[in-house]
DNA sequence: TTGTATGCGTTATCAG
DNA sequence: CTGATAACGCATACAA
């Protein structure tokens, strides 16, 4: 069933009957007519032949680090929300946290099959950049913050900071951070920066051995708590950078019989949904993950449609959680 | 840029460069002038005119109820990772468990964008198996049994009834149920029958206001915990349908002092991420979550690459998880 | 082994 | 307001 069928029962044009699939420029008869005949044949046009002319696919690319992860969901949850809402459909790649994979979506998706990219980034590599820089698509990076497109991000640094003040306001001095790598600038650099600028405002010299870090997952805070405990005996805190690694640095203390945070306090970033279920209730940072994934949809599809408006960093807030394990 | 251009540039026909592209039935010079030419220019085939004449688009929508979910992401996870090893798509599309929309995606998939669909299924209405039925498209069916297409699911009802006896074994008799709504078989009848069943056995009679109804989501726990122990006192144990709801229960527990399991057991579905971590650790039961999105994947795929192929129905096992909360 | 010609299903242009 | 016609970029039957 194609548009020259359908014409031809409705006894008009095809042309007339992209009108009235499109701008709708017709007269009301014509229009019935056709009406009629698309609700008996079921009739429905291609996609592929509409691309094919009108170089719009209405797919947005989004390129996610991992799938199973609260904060990521979160923000591909905001995404989906503005896309359905403006009848954009999402293809979504997971790169398992291997960034050459980024790379390698983002030059499949500018085959022409999407009209814009959502990048949730980890870490951007030079070779990144210039990928990303040829792209002839609009994109966004969400979760980094970068000079060479459109991008919206957290304050970790800030957070971080915060955090640590919080921390070492509680009676705290012997704090311990696992993080992870700093190719990841956001979670990486930033939040440990905020951490250990905090530490030198209150003039707490931090030993070398009390820095770990490792993956995104909760081993990297289980082994790691385990080599902080055997390393420092005086330790009396553990800041992770997300909740995920707090999670796994939990789970090695309760293992243990470590009072938290009677014996050693923990705190993470990310406000996960089993925070504030734990018991104690983890202290953490919330982020307004949904928000970042509403607010860089929202932005790109607003590119789309105006090529020419101009690219924007946006930073946004946080709310430290105040909770049991500090 | 396209293939005529480059046909120019090489000195051969658009025939040929096509040829290139796909089968490669040409002399070794010919392919190394077309070859170069690519190279220089960095010309990418348009997928949409390849897919206007091939009728493929190697792209598989995904629907899936909501993203923020351990066990639906573990699922996508799987999914994923078939469809990236053989160079297909993921199209996601998220419902927000409205299963209406579900329908409405079905929909616009079937306009030629997909070559095959997965669907993450919570209640398949008389409705959906009518759309499902008109597809001409290949699809299966994940976590729920139907005799409509090819489904693999999970054993959840010998997991509720096993998981029940253990509860019961361990001495606990007034045992509240939360479970969901039964328009969903899997999660909401058939949880609940292996729970029944288990109880018969046992020669323990149910006390109607034992049993509760809620959403997905936390609050159901938390909530109907609280309505369980103020109309039950002799309660002894909840069992929740889910593990996100049981973490709900747990909440309003922790909240009012009530010790797990001590004054109250509990227990839920799904091995959460967070199970292994609360204290105390919560008993679950295993599903093979990453599996079933694997295999349905592989089965997909296998397909659309051989349409007669026999549909077939998988149950997939799970494991019961005996952690400290029961 | 290669090239020519045609059509996939739609939209845009332009004349009527 | 409407219709004929020409692209969009590619793959394939067929001829050479």
């Amino acid at each position: 069933m194609n548009i020259n069928q359908i014409a031809k029962l409705a006894g008009v044009s095809p042309a007339t009957v992209s009108r009235y699939l499109n701008n709708g420029y017709l007269s009301e008869e014509k229009r019935q007519a056709i009406a009629k005949v698309i609700d008996e044949t079921g009739y429905i046009p291609s996609t592929q032949a509409q691309t094919l002319r009108t170089k719009k696919t209405k797919i947005i690319g989004v390129i996610i680090p991992k799938i199973d992860s609260d904060s990521i969901s979160q923000v591909v949850a905001g995404i989906g929300e503005v896309l359905n809402e403006k009848g954009y459909k999402m293809l979504l790649a997971n790169t398992d946290n291997h960034d050459e994979k980024e790379i390698e979506f983002i030059n499949t998706f500018k085959q022409n099959i999407v009209d814009g990219i959502i990048l949730l980034g980890t870490t951007l590599t030079p070779k990144h950049k210039k990928v990303l820089k040829d792209l002839t698509i609009p994109y966004v990076v969400l979760g980094q913050q970068t000079d060479i497109s459109t991008c919206i991000f957290h304050d970790d640094y800030t957070a971080a900071y915060e955090l640590t003040d919080y921390i070492i306001n509680k009676g705290h001095k012997n704090i311990g951070y696992i993080g992870v790598t700093e190719k990841d600038i956001a979670v990486g650099v930033n939040r440990r920066k905020g951490f250990l600028d905090a530490l030198e405002k209150h003039n707490i010299k931090l030993p070398a051995k009390l820095i770990k870090t490792g993956s995104f997952y909760m081993d990297n805070g289980y082994e790691n708590a385990k080599a902080l405990l055997s390393q420092n005996k005086n330790i009396d805190a553990i800041l992770c950078a997300t909740d995920t690694i707090a999670l796994g640095a939990i789970k090695y203390l309760n293992e243990n019989k470590i009072k938290i945070p009677g014996d050693i306090a923990v705190a993470g970033f990310g406000e996960s949904k089993s925070s504030s279920i734990l018991s104690p209730s983890l202290t953490t940072v919330h982020f307004y993950y949904r928000d970042c994934g509403i607010e860089g949809a929202t932005f790109l599809l607003d590119k789309i449609a105006k090529p020419d408006i101009p690219d924007k960093a946006m930073k946004l807030g946080f709310e430290i959680i105040k909770n049991q394990s500090v």
